[in-house]
DNA sequence: ATAGATGCAAATATTTTGCCGCCAG
DNA sequence: CTGGCGGCAAAATATTTGCATCTAT
């Protein structure tokens, strides 16, 4: 939560200033789960990943450390992050493909606005998000756990190219 | 409705109130799309589904109609629906596996909210949510064609439970 | 008549499972 | 030491493509 400056003005590319290279691997500790060769590695990844990651990206990655860490471990590990809810998984309105992306899941939500056109996503923090939740939780007596807003549409420069 | 449920845990009850049958079978028709047999058999199932659909189970209804109607004319059905909106994708943050599941898009954008322990969905308009969606299209100069919000928490009655 | 759809089979893509040997704690 | 973990192969799911044939307009 300190570190978090989480002023994102990105115009495309995922700017990964909310989390410390070690965060997921304390978050994990802390819980007393196992920290294998293999994780270490893709936390470390995941943690100081520069922009949304899918299995096919973060397996390539981790073969740089370990060329036999297998894809199988890829999907074993973000399942076990998903089920701390310390990723997010996103599909980012399936812009390429059915593939998922993840994300470290950061001290506060945010909105993934995405242009259909040239595919360039920015991730946006709103207070009116934030009431929204609250609404929801309110309303249908929830409490929420995950909350995914994901927005496409077109961006100047693709209008003018259609 | 006998064969459907077996499969579906419960996805939700949805209540199709925004769309006549027929509606989709007119959009199409008027945007000069050829409608063939197998589209308009399609299109009135989407168009009257009182739950949230997956391919599956919108094959499996299709099939009652005409026993030959492949997957394949299923996926491309829908491939056109979207590219035309008149369709939304959700994956329902994945409540059951990796499938996706596809509605009518109704004159109102509606978030939904899901049960991670039981399943149910509940869908839900929120003047909230139009006004975040007109600050990011102000914010982010971007030309809005699909937005989707789906929540996950937990209802009182499986907070009790665990 | 003919552009565009469908069916079928096969190819791809994505995710999960079973089993056995291995290693972090 | 040992229970959980990773690698490997294969299965299960999910989606897309190539092509010959058919049909809505």
């Amino acid at each position: 939560m300190a570190t978090s400056s989480s002023h994102r003005v990105s115009t495309g590319e995922r700017i990964n200033i909310s989390s410390q290279p070690g965060r997921l691997e304390g978050e994990l500790g802390r819980r007393g789960i196992r920290l294998t060769r293999q994780r270490r590695i893709l936390l470390r990844i995941i943690d100081t990943a520069p922009e949304h990651l899918n299995v096919e990206v973060l397996l390539r990655q981790a073969r740089h450390f370990d060329p036999r860490l297998n894809r199988v471990t890829v999907y074993r590990t973000l399942d076990l992050l998903k089920r701390f809810g310390l990723v997010d998984e996103l599909d980012l309105l399936h812009l390429r493909g059915h593939q998922h992306y993840y994300e470290t899941h950061g001290p506060r939500d945010h909105i993934h606005v995405a242009c259909l056109g040239c595919g360039k996503v920015r991730e946006v923090e709103s207070e009116l998000f934030d009431r929204l939740k609250r609404q929801i939780e309110r309303e249908c007596d929830i409490e929420i756990t995950v909350a995914r807003t994901e927005i496409g549409g077109y961006c100047p420069a693709c209008r003018r190219r259609s």
